[in-house]
Order: C-alpha cells, then sequence, then structure tokens
DNA sequence: TTTT
DNA sequence: TTTT
C-alpha cells in the first residue's frame, strides 16, 4: 500500500558492467550505473552543449540475476523503479546521503540491446518482474557477498565459498 | 534532444510551504520538500510498517511562481520531472552530492489539494508548465535572491531590494 | 514477463459512480469514466477553448472493490494502467473495438479527492493494488453480475442472489 | 495547461513502415501501428501464453518527419503519448471511434534500435520533440496528401503535386 | 458524465 | 563510466 506515488522511468546506457552481490540468504542485489543524456544548442554561444546524468540503480532478487547474467558494459537498458534515498556514514563519522533508483517486485528492467551489439552475454529483450527484497538496503552494503568476476552465474551458496572481495571494505559505498 | 528518458513522477504531500528564490535576471527557483509513503506488513511480526521518502524537487520559472502563490504545508502535489544530481563543496572542502528532481519545461507540476483542505493561499488543481531555466542550477544556490516570508508575490526587482536572508548562508544547501 | 512497456498514467475525475460487477467466480470487476482536461489559447481568436477527454477504466480484483466503496461521482483519481483494445460485435455483427486502461496487479489506484469534498463515502488517500483477474476481459461483459444500486459492497454471493439487471443486457458495451 | 493527467509510455515494435501524410499547410502527420507483448504461464495448462497488444500512434510535425526518415519495420521505438479518442463515421453512417496515443509537443518519440538491425534506413537512438499540430486530428484524416511510396522525404509541396492515393479513399480510417 |  |  502507498501513500502518494513514487516513480521513476529512465532509458539509458551502462557505464560498466553490473555489480551483483548475494545477501547471506541468497538473495541477489544487483548495482547499475547508467547513464541519460541530453543535448541543446548554448543560448548565448549557439554551440552544442551536451550533458549526462548518472543514475545508480539497485535491483533486487530475480531481476538482479538477469541482469548480471545478460547485461553488460554499454548495454541500453529501461528501468522503471522509485526514488530512495539512504544515509550512510563516512569516515569522519558524517551523515551522508545518497539517492538510488530502487527496482523491486513493483518495478521493471527490461534489456533494450539487439543481440548484435557488442555484449558477449547479451540476449535481446529479456524481461523480468523483481522479487520483494528479503530485507531493506543496507547503508554500507557491506553484508552482500560480491559475485567474483566471470562467476555471476554462480548459485549463492558458490558464492558465499568464493572469498570475499576485500575491495569492498572501503567506506564510500558508491 | 536526448538520447535516453528521465523521468520522474510523484504524488505527494509538502513537508513545509515553497521557498521561492529569484536568479538576478529575475528568475523564479522553488525548492520543494515532498513526501511519499509506502506501508507494508513486516514478514516476521505481522505488524504494519510504514516507511515514508522524502523528495527535493526544483521548479523553474513560472511554475515555481505558481508554487509559490498557491502551494503551502500538506498541499497535494504531482510532480513530472527529470533526475538530477548536482555537486558541491562541504566546509571542509569534501565534494558532496545531492539528487533533485527537476521541473523545467518539459515538466510538469499539478495541485492536487482541493480549496478546503487547509491551505490559506491554496487554489486547486492549477497546472502551468516550467519555462526553461536561464541557466543550470547553482551548486549552492546562494546567488538566489530568498523571497522573505509573506513576500514572494513581489516582483523580483523588489526582491533585490529586500534584505538579504542571512540564514541561507549556511554550507549546506539542504 | 514482457515484451515492450505498455503503461498508462492519469489523473482525472470521475463522471459517475463506479459500476462494480462480479464474475461468476466472485471477482470484482469495477468499470469507471474518468475525464482529464487541457485547455489552450486559440491560435486565430486568441479565447480560451477546453477540450475534455474520456476514458474508459476496468479494474480487477481488491482494486475494484475498493473503487466500488469509495470512489464517488466526481472523485479525484490516480490510475496506472496498461492499455488493451478488446473486440465485439454489434447487433449488425460487425465487429467493434473498444480501448480501455485496465488496471491489474500490476496497476495502481488511488484516491486523491479529500474528505470533505463532496461524496458521502470517500476516504482519502485510499490506495490498494490490484488482484491478477482471473480470466481475461470477456469481449461483452455480459457473464458479470451487476452489483445493484447501493448494495455494492455486498459479497459477491449476495450479488448472485440479487435480481439481474435487465438494462445490463443490451448490445453494446460501453 | 491541463486539469489532469495524461500520459502513456510505450516501448514496441512497429508493424509496418510509418504511413507519413502532410495537410495542406505542409504539416507532416505519421500514424505508427506499434506491437507490444507479454506472456505468462496459464494457470490450468501451465502452458505458455504471449498476447499481443497494437497500439495506434499519430505523431505530428517535426517528429513525424523524423518518423518517415528513419523509422521502419521492426523498429523499436519508445513512445510518450496521450490518449485520444476520436468519433468518425463509418458508411452506414454509424458512430464509431478510435482510440490513438497523440504524440504531439509535449510527448517523445525515440529510436531503440541499433545501426545493425536490419532496416536500410533505421539510424539509432534519434529524438526530437513533436510540434504542435496546427489543428486537430480530422475524423476521416482524408485531407492529408499522404506520401507516395519512397519519397516520404519530399518537402510537403511536392506531396502536394505528388498524386493523391486512391487506397486512402476508403470508408474506415484504420 | 467529471472538474476549475 | 555509457551512448550517438
Amino acid at each position: 500500500m502507498a501513500r502518494g506515488v513514487n516513480k521513476v522511468i529512465l532509458i539509458g546506457n551502462l557505464g560498466d558492467a553490473p555489480d551483483v552481490r548475494y545477501t547471506p540468504n541468497g538473495n541477489a542485489v544487483a548495482n547499475l550505473s547508467l547513464a541519460t543524456s541530453e543535448s541543446w544548442k548554448d543560448k548565448n554561444t549557439g554551440q552544442p552543449v551536451e550533458r549526462t546524468e548518472w543514475h545508480r540503480i539497485v535491483l533486487f532478487g530475480k531481476v538482479a540475476e538477469i541482469a548480471g547474467q545478460y547485461l553488460h558494459k554499454g548495454a541500453k537498458v529501461y528501468i522503471e523503479g522509485k526514488l530512495q534515498t539512504r544515509k550512510w556514514q563516512d569516515q569522519q563519522g558524517q551523515d551522508r546521503y545518497t539517492t538510488e533508483v530502487v527496482v523491486d517486485i513493483n518495478g521493471q528492467m527490461q534489456m533494450l540491446s539487439g543481440q548484435n551489439d557488442g555484449g558477449a552475454q547479451s540476449r535481446a529483450d529479456q524481461q523480468a518482474s523483481a522479487y520483494q527484497p528479503q530485507a531493506g538496503r543496507s547503508d554500507g552494503a557491506k553484508q552482500y557477498q560480491q559475485a567474483s568476476g566471470s562467476s555471476q552465474k554462480q548459485p549463492p551458496a558458490a558464492q558465499v565459498a568464493g572469498g570475499f572481495d576485500d575491495s569492498f571494505d572501503d567506506d564510500i559505498p558508491f
């Protein structure tokens, strides 16, 4: 149930491969960095200007797994989610805020790239609804087991067995 | 022109009266704080839980003026805009980022509150398209002349003549 | 799953009370007539012009029951659904097509009218997700048991017991 | 200005090449047939089922010209427009209604197909805002000069000079 | 048939 | 960090 509407619709390209991790109970969580851009003519100079906006996307559940399997750097994607700002502490203990587009069971992710546009593991037009996350997103996200490199398709158990990625242990979660 | 889609749709209630300021060349800029909330039953306890999300909205041009004139604390509003993250420096000189929903000429603002729901200056269902902002939003926003108290309807010139609100001079722009 | 996106977002006022009926297995189906309007200045005469668009909305499941209980003529409503065109035959046996906005489990309905705006049974800000319909919408819709008059809140069994509305037996389903 | 919100968002594939015509005063009008589809498992048989929905899209102005130039059968497209139902008379003089998604100055069209996906004249990711139509859409649309075959890029004058397509003169406008 |  |  909701009082109000909180909806985000994006179409853009991934700046990098999805970062897929797993919660202790085996739920996938994928973080995407998505670019949208607009261009216009400068009013004074008449010169074309381009501005790119980078969006932080968080997928939960099945849609996160699909993202890990089929999305790649540069892939064009449709995202429907909701805005959510989470609070975290930096190294100085100061409060910081990060706004993300969360795609859960009520959201949607859809691949728009054709199968011939550069990504080895791309498959066209796949789509899925997201599962409800078992729990809210953690501030530091450190409890998620990172899918290491090419093994993102492994089942969660295997992920847990796979070692913890130390680079994950930084203070700033983005 | 755009490559990609960047769209946000919100319906919520204002946490406070709009904060309307003016650029040196007389363009209105309004900042709104908008709440959307969702509730669900906790899976373990079965207890109802509610989470409120606060959104930072920035209106430009005519729609900003209308917001200043007709919106009030608690007003229910429909917002259609785009996501934009701006960078600013805190007192320690560290980079900080704030994500806002920007309503410009391509966006929309619409009042949903009836005339009988508490706001002295509310008028129902007013709507307008936003003018294109003359320039991008500033990081610290300090160049905007703040509309002091009840004088928000004054023309920009009067605003410039009106004194500068010192409380505006803090380091954190939200 | 879907290939493509099919989404409609409307905010408007009901032209009449919802028409709620029940399928043989007890699922509620509500039909709404929703008006949205836009106004502009005629380019030649400079006179203000207004155009009202009427939308046919079909709600399934729980959201249909809520509509029957709390919505009333004139109520302001937010609708999120999908476009669907269904085929039916007129009295001459000719194919006809009607396009509707269908609100199912993936859609949303939200009341925007305050409690003081005229509807006896209105309650503010109620919202719900729709249940998946048991089956697709019928062309002629004749198998739905009509909720007669004020008894729309009765359980389906009572509806079935209540007499059949003969005016429902016409050839044109809208 | 508007009281209410009337918005449609679609991503789908064209069932045929765009049909581009010109008004007497030279404004382009393009009609598209766009398919979206969804699939699910039948509850009883467990068999996968697919349903395709066909949408009638009408583009006005510059976006109509771009559609004529760059879109082709099968192209994947993002559409943002509004619902509009127009009335017309069939050969028996009976009223008929057709619902379309109208993309005008407030809407958007964006090509999502890559340049390698089969269309001779496709160019990727072009986008444009639509011009406001000079006048409302006609019921029968017969006053539009049809762009004959490969000459869709010709200027309106040439179109007017080019012969009238007789097949256009039927009674049913879709 | 709604709403302002 | 993407895309055209």
